[in-house]
RNA sequence: GCCGAGAUAGCUCAACUGGUAGAGCAAUCGCUUCGUAAGCGAUAGGUUGUGGGUUCGAGUCCCAUUCUCGGCUCCA
């Protein structure tokens, strides 16, 4: 086991350092092609590598069949990797006076008197501190994917740089796997998915980042906020209603103006007042807890509503239903003190991994993001010794209550720390699907207080909670997480009836009636094509059970399923098949009755 | 917002260097009545994202614009 780890960690080591001397080669296949370019950095990363470069010539597609023919013939020349060690004063010289002006910036970086490695292979030097496979013919199997612009040091004050995106492996058949896995990852992207079940569009009247819910989509929007509210209504929230529209003044209140006009559409003027479309609920919900004088034997109050939002995201950053512009939130607001906040939030956390273990997500990431100190006053509300304590509470509580999670500083709420659950899209983008923040500061500033057993007011503590995200991002995933094949309680259509000929359709028309009557939805195909036409238009739509009839099962007075996958039952009684499948929708079930 | 690429029928895509836009699926209409992933035929469907320009002639070349995609930046 030790050693299979070593091998492991060895083999590691191995494809870093060879994806890294791959930029080299890159870098030097372009130095040979185009001359005049300026380096920027190349480094290896998950599953391969990059290159940034400054150049007055575009790189076109056409372009990379080119370099990477060049960089196999760098790799033939077997080229050795060689370190070369100079003073900083030196390497400064050395990279100034080749007008290297980004890797002159990257060393003055480096502190005074450091030694200051230079890799070289061939004719290409580099600014580097390795290490390297020994000679260009150690390198394997690579592909240039792609070419993208990147901010020099990843600021966009900074210049933009030309980067060419590659994969490597060790062989060409785990290349070759890798290309094939990423193929099959787009067949689940939700955009596509989403197109062919019908769930949402887009469209260019309504603008960027303004999804469509089509009727399926809206079902599935139904069910989400079913189980919210049930759950919910279970833990002790009450709902509430607001409006999408506020005044100026509200935004003022709660500070969020100067951290987030930026990302708000654009004020309207009504009456000769400033009008803004909210782009987060939390100052109406604080404005109906301060509606009315609240006394500690009120809280915690726990104030929940789907609420709808818009945000003004820059056009780049739109991706289907991932990241857009208008969002309906899974949003409530617990206001408790500062007693009730560990259980409070230990609810909050466990709320979302039961929410989980419904969906069947495994692969997660608790991101719990908390502040730094050179951001206070700036990015943060500036209030050392809150920040230290409710952090320090947030901490305590994931631990005792055994919730894994990874600790992230400087990425916290302006008004406290977070807890964020990190996923993947099908193509590799990282998402937060679901956020959980503490709040100790908004809630002071609207005044919200609660009269404590002593008599004092006191101002309550906040817990900010989305456990299902946004429907627009949860759903996307879902249709990626599921590849679009839902359980049952989630699938716009559950169970699809056909006939198999004429005779039978007054059957099958009787089953799908019952079936809708039940309270399934349910829908039939009794036109004149084959079963196989049928079966096939049922599959291509994912549809979970398929009722099969025809003359045996008239005779019979029972019904054929098949299911999503293609098993077949036969003889099932209708009154059985209705029961299971309301079951297994109403307990949202995520393996099927009758796999 | 920035860098780059793209947009052709409802969908998926084709149309060599400029020469009268085409296929499959879907749709509609017939025929077919069939036992578990595509039965056969016919019809219809387009100002090639939009607006300008070059040209005898533009899907193709140029400019602008909208949207999408790949990244960067950002993400309450």
């Amino acid at each position: 086991m030790a050693d299979d780890n070593k091998e492991e960690a060895a083999k590691e080591e191995f494809i870093h350092k060879m994806r890294h001397s791959l930029a080299h080669v890159l870098a030097e296949a372009v130095a040979e092609l185009f001359p005049g370019v300026k380096f920027g950095i190349g480094p290896a990363i998950e599953n391969g590598f990059y290159y940034d470069f400054a150049l007055e010539h575009h790189f076109t597609p056409e372009d990379l069949p080119k370099i990477e023919k060049k960089m196999k013939h760098i790799m033939a020349q077997t080229q050795k990797f060689e370190r070369v060690e100079l003073p900083r004063a030196e390497a400064l010289k050395h990279f100034a006076d080749k007008g290297e002006n980004f890797k002159v910036e990257l060393i003055n970086d480096l502190p005074e008197g450091s030694v200051i490695s230079i890799y070289k292979n061939g004719p290409f030097e580099d600014l580097c501190k390795g290490p390297h496979v020994e000679h260009t013919g150690k390198l394997k199997a690579f592909k240039l994917m792609s070419i993208a612009g990147a901010y020099w040091r990843g600021s966009e004050k900074n210049p933009m740089l030309q980067r060419i995106y590659a994969v490597a492996f060790e062989t060409q058949d785990e290349l070759n796997a890798y290309l094939k896995q990423q193929e099959e990852a787009a067949k689940r992207d939700h955009r596509k998915i989403g197109k062919q079940l019908e769930i949402f569009t887009f469209d260019d009247d309504i603008g960027p980042g303004l999804p469509l819910w089509l009727p399926n989509g809206a079902i599935m929007i139904e069910e989400l906020e079913k189980l919210a509210k049930e759950t919910e209504a279970a833990a002790g929230y009450v709902r509430v209603k607001t409006p999408h529209l506020c005044k100026e003044t509200l935004y003022q209140k709660s500070g969020h103006l100067p951290y987030y006009a930026e990302s708000m559409f654009p004020a309207m003027d009504i009456d000769g007042q400033k009008y803004y479309i909210k782009p987060m609920n939390c100052p109406h919900h604080h404005k109906i807890y301060g509606s009315k004088p609240r006394s500690y034997r009120d809280l915690p109050v726990r104030m929940a509503e789907y609420g709808t939002c818009y945000r003004y995201e820059q056009s780049g950053e739109l991706f289907g239903l991932m990241r857009v512009r208008s969002m309906q939130m899974n949003d409530a607001h617990i206001y408790c003190t500062p007693e009730q906040f560990q259980e409070e939030f230990l609810a909050v956390c466990r709320m979302y991994l039961g929410y989980f273990k419904i969906f069947g997500i495994e692969k997660y990431v608790m991101r719990f993001s908390t502040h730094a100190p050179e951001g206070l006053g700036k990015k943060y509300v500036d209030n050392p010794e809150l920040w230290a304590s409710t952090e320090i509470m947030v901490r305590d509580t994931l631990v005792s209550g055994g919730i894994p999670f990874k600790e992230i500083p400087n990425e916290a709420a302006f008004y406290g720390p977070k807890i964020d659950v990190q996923v993947w899209s099908v193509i590799g983008k990282e998402f937060s699907l679901a956020t959980n923040q503490v709040d100790f500061a908004v809630p002071a500033r609207f005044e919200l207080v609660y009269k404590d057993s002593d008599g004092k007011e006191k101002t309550p503590l906040c817990i900010h909670r989305a456990p299902l995200g946004t429907h627009e991002r949860f759903i996307g995933f879902l249709i990626e997480h599921f590849a679009g094949n839902f359980p049952l309680w989630l699938s716009p259509l559950q169970v699809k009836v056909m006939s198999i000929t004429e005779e039978s359709e007054a059957y099958a028309r009787g089953i799908e009636a019952k079936l809708k009557a039940a309270g399934l939805r349910a829908a039939g195909n009794y036109g004149s094509e084959t079963i196989n036409a049928k079966v096939r238009e049922a599959s291509v739509e994912k549809t979970p059970y398929m009722v099969v009839v025809g003359k045996k099962e008239m005779d019979a007075g029972t019904v054929t399923l098949r299911l999503r996958g293609g098993k077949q039952v036969f003889g099932v009684s209708l009154a059985e098949f209705i029961e299971n499948l309301r079951k297994e929708a109403a307990e949202r079930l995520l393996t099927g009755t009758y796999v």
